[in-house]
DNA sequence: TACTTAAATAGTAATCATTACTAATTAGAT
DNA sequence: ATCTAATTAGTAATGATTACTATTTAAGTA
C-alpha cells in the first residue's frame, strides 16, 4: 500500500540482478544503501512482494528459500553444489486448467548435474 | 546402508497414501508403529531416502518440505489453502541435458485455485 | 502547508523446523 | 558367537522466519 524506500530497494535488488539471494543475503544488500534496515522489514517485504506477485521463490530443495524476478522462465537446479542456472528456452505446453482449478502460474525445476560439477567427478 | 525397522517403516509410510506428509506428521504416524521413535531419526532417514532417490520432496512455498514417493507425476497446489493434488496425466516434452547440464529429474508444480477456493469466492 | 492516521519500520524477543551430538544399540558380515 | 561401523533415542543447539511494540512515515485531506 506505502511505498517505502525500504520496499523500492528490495524489489530493485531482486530485478537488477541475476543471482538468486535469499533473504538474508537481500538484507546485506539493502544495508548498503539503508543501513539500519531490520532484518524483519526485509522479510515482511519479501512477503508483500511475493504475494502480490511482484517477484517469485525457489527453492533448492536442501537450503533456504530465494527470491527472482517474476519474469517467466524456468530453472536448472545442481543437486550437487545447488547452482541455479536460468533457462528462458524452454518448450513446453501450459493449460489454463486442471480439472476444475484454475492453473495461474507454472513452475519448472530441471534437476540435474551440471557441467563443472560434472567435470569433478 | 543398514536396513533398520525405523528406516522400512517411514518409507512405508510414504509409499502406502496418498497424503503429502511432512516431517512431523511422518514421525506421528511412525510412532504409531515404533512408539518411542525419535524426530531425529525421521529426519535422518528421509534425507537418507531423498539421496537414494527413493523418495521426493515438496515445497508448497509457504510451509515446511513436504515428502513423497518417487513415482513420476506432477503436483497442482493452491495459493490460498495449499492443498496439494497430484497430476498423473500432464503432457510435456522432456529433455535430457540442458546446455552441458545432465537433466535427471522434472519438478513440475502448477500454483492456482483450487475449486473449493474458488466457490468460498 | 500543516494535520491525521493507518501502514510500515527498527530493534528485539520468540518460535519452530531442522541439525548436531553422544552414549547405547543393532544389522549384517566374518 | 563375535565384531564393528552404521544407526538410534534423547537431548541440546542452530538458524531461518515470525511476532511484538514503541516509534516513524507515506500519503490523503482540509
Amino acid at each position: 500500500m506505502k511505498n517505502t524506500r525500504q520496499r523500492t530497494i528490495i524489489l530493485k535488488i531482486i530485478n537488477n540482478g541475476n543471482e538468486h539471494l535469499n533473504a538474508f543475503e537481500i538484507y546485506e544488500k539493502a544495508k548498503e544503501v539503508v543501513s539500519n534496515i531490520s532484518l524483519g522489514t526485509v522479510y515482511r517485504n519479501l512477503k508483500y512482494l511475493v504475494d502480490n506477485k511482484k517477484i517469485t521463490t525457489i527453492y533448492d530443495g536442501s537450503e533456504k528459500l530465494r527470491y527472482d524476478k517474476n519474469i517467466e522462465h524456468q530453472h536448472f537446479i545442481c543437486i550437487k553444489c545447488h547452482q541455479i542456472i536460468d533457462i528462458y528456452d524452454l518448450d513446453f505446453k501450459k493449460v489454463d486448467n486442471y480439472q476444475n482449478n484454475i492453473v495461474m502460474n507454472y513452475k519448472i525445476v530441471l534437476e540435474g548435474i551440471c557441467e563443472k560439477c560434472q567435470k569433478e567427478e
